[in-house]
DNA sequence: CAACCCCATGTAATCGATTACATGCAACTT
DNA sequence: AAGTTGCATGTAATCGATTACATGGGGTTG
């Protein structure tokens, strides 16, 4: 079960078969080099003979160019950068989907930066993308990397394209893709209080998080168009994940004067927080009514199901790699995209009781 | 909010400003290129002085080797594939973070495949690990990819080291890290049944697939080491989705003989199936015991609480990645690693009433 | 003292594609 | 018929790093 000798094998078996280049097709079908670059890259510049036969000899040996080599002399890697700040989060799993599946279709390939909270990482990648690694990058994480930390001297660095998704980049110059966070905040807000609801309690995001910050003033929107005051008492501190909102459910649990409604702005948050008031012995939505943010997919299958507002992750993720993939090709781009968000009512909120 | 022009400003400010290379550096250091390039990888083989003079140099001009140049002549790109079925699925989030840790941490990146079911895409990255793009693979998708069916000649590519996670690639020779899903379904069906179910229903994954191949077998041994007759109307068909989840559960609304416990071989199918039964008006788990398989994040806040097992899927990820780096490095491995899994008793699961 | 070795370093070939420039031929113009 | 145009193609420079081979100087050994 445990044999080694894995790589032995492998060295045996792998004479390190040397690929077909483009000279080996050249020859086989009795042309230049340029001709075969020519025959794949513009094949209205060649004869239709010397094409066909190119074509046949590059069928006969499965050719396929050497991307390094094409790289060092095109000055481009049809790679693209996306960073984001945790893979494993839900979230951006659909959002990666619809970037993927765009850059594939457009010929591009994508790499991953996680970065993971690290310095280290960013500062990596930043040198990473400086390197001409990538044509260009997403970024997810809300903001640029390596404020020129490093070398005291002139970077002279290359500025490769970049589009911002999800969290806006406040001082950048680059597209925003996003949603209109602080309109479906208050939209939400405003839909608890047409439901009677008066104590409605906020659990929050990271405090530096941009999301956070505008989410926060559209529920202070919805608030003052619902006519209702802003209680900071009823500000409950999350940083999206199930487990603060798990924290934030014990808490409520503990108090006096509970809210008659929560919203969540993720709905990991709302559910860990269903989750704690449930095992309290509370009900949902007939003791406290609970809202999230994001419509991921287990919102429809909680128990009771979430009511939410809903994100069109996919086309995001798409939007961002078009707006990229348009930078990279020098076409026109818009300097900001917004996407509808759309207000989704199940079954975690009811009227005030 | 539409403005046009990005790519205009683009054109302006950008006049391509060539990066550092090692011959800059050279000249800043007063040495040749091929003593920069020794002091960056065989430091040791450089003097001192020298080395200093080269270090001080690459910092104040911040240069980066360029990576397609060094690929070009050294025949590595330090880059690795993933291949997997579904990038949008919760389960495989958390595995991709344990592999791009791993893999950062030892200087290789990561590039992302997802297949979605379609073989042109297949296809696509066959040729792409095949022109040496990449160094190595990690297989999640339980079969290799590319078998010959192009090229007619004789395809000569270029063999790369391999490594399968999770779904096992049977005739492949090749490292296989996985879980041992046939015990783990056993050890399932036999809790089950220890509670005094007699009636278990089993909602499978796709047929095609290894690790329903796997599951169903334990679920048969499970049932066979606890005395109980194996009856294929209990055996409800799904592929691993919420969605398939849900379906199975409005079958068993149906039925006038119910199971009282149903093994679900994803939790994803476990949490939709609840769904359904609660909608139904029945109870988890008095009614019916509801049993998932993974241990995602959502199982702990499942209302009820689920009853799984867990896969330690960080870890599963971390391990491919070491193992694939030793390939790469010519270090031996073994051939197949099982990390162990773990029964985790929540609350959906409950003795037969 | 001569012969040898080793170490630090430099010179230049090399990786495999793209592409600027050169060439030669055919077709067209006046 | 001489000149012009344009197309298909070939030749060779080029991208930027790695590395085999060459070189020269200092130290060791017989």
């Amino acid at each position: 079960m445990d044999d080694l000798g894995q790589s032995d094998s492998a060295e045996r078996e792998d004479p390190r078969i040397r690929a077909t280049r483009i000279q080996d097709v050249a020859k086989l079908a009795d042309v230049s080099t340029a001709t075969v670059s020519r025959a794949l890259a513009t094949p209205e510049r060649v004869s239709p003979e010397a094409r066909a036969r190119v074509l046949e000899a590059i069928a006969k040996t499965g050719y396929v160019p050497n991307p390094a080599a094409r790289s060092l002399r095109s000055q481009k890697t049809f790679m693209v950068l996306v960073v984001l700040p945790d893979l494993s989060n839900t979230f951006f799993s659909k959002i990666l989907r619809g970037i993927e599946e765009t850059l594939f279709d457009a010929g591009y390939g994508m790499i991953i930066s996680d970065l993971d909270g690290s310095p280290a990482k960013e500062a990596h990648f930043a040198a990473f993308t400086a390197a001409g690694r990538v044509d260009g990058a997403i970024l997810l994480n809300g903001h640029l990397f390596g404020q020129s930390r490093e070398g005291e001297g002139q970077p002279a660095r290359i500025a490769i394209p970049l589009v911002a998704l999800c969290e806006a980049i406040p001082g950048a110059d680059i597209p925003q893709i996003e949603i209109d966070n602080r309109a479906a905040a208050s939209r939400m807000t405003q839909h608890l209080a047409s439901l009677g609801h008066r104590r409605i309690a906020y659990v929050s995001g990271p405090a530096s998080n941009i999301l956070e910050r505008e989410r926060f003033l559209g529920f202070k929107d919805g608030l003052e168009a619902a006519g209702l005051p802003f209680d900071p008492a009823f500000v409950i501190p999350g940083d999206y994940t199930i487990e603060s909102g798990v924290a934030a459910g014990q808490g409520l649990v503990a108090r006096k004067t509970r809210p008659t409604a929560v919203f969540c702005t993720s709905d990991e948050m709302a559910i860990g927080l269903m989750r704690t008031l449930l095992s309290a012995g509370l009900r949902v939505p007939e003791d406290i009514s609970v809202a999230g943010f994001d419509d991921i997919e287990f919102a429809a299958v909680a128990e009771p199901s979430l009511t939410t507002i809903h994100q069109p992750r996919r086309e995001l993720g798409q939007a961002a790699a078009t707006v990229l993939i348009d930078l990279l090709q020098g076409r026109p781009t818009r300097k900001q995209i917004r996407l509808e968000t759309e207000l989704v009512i199940r079954d975690s909120v009811a009227p005030a009781g």
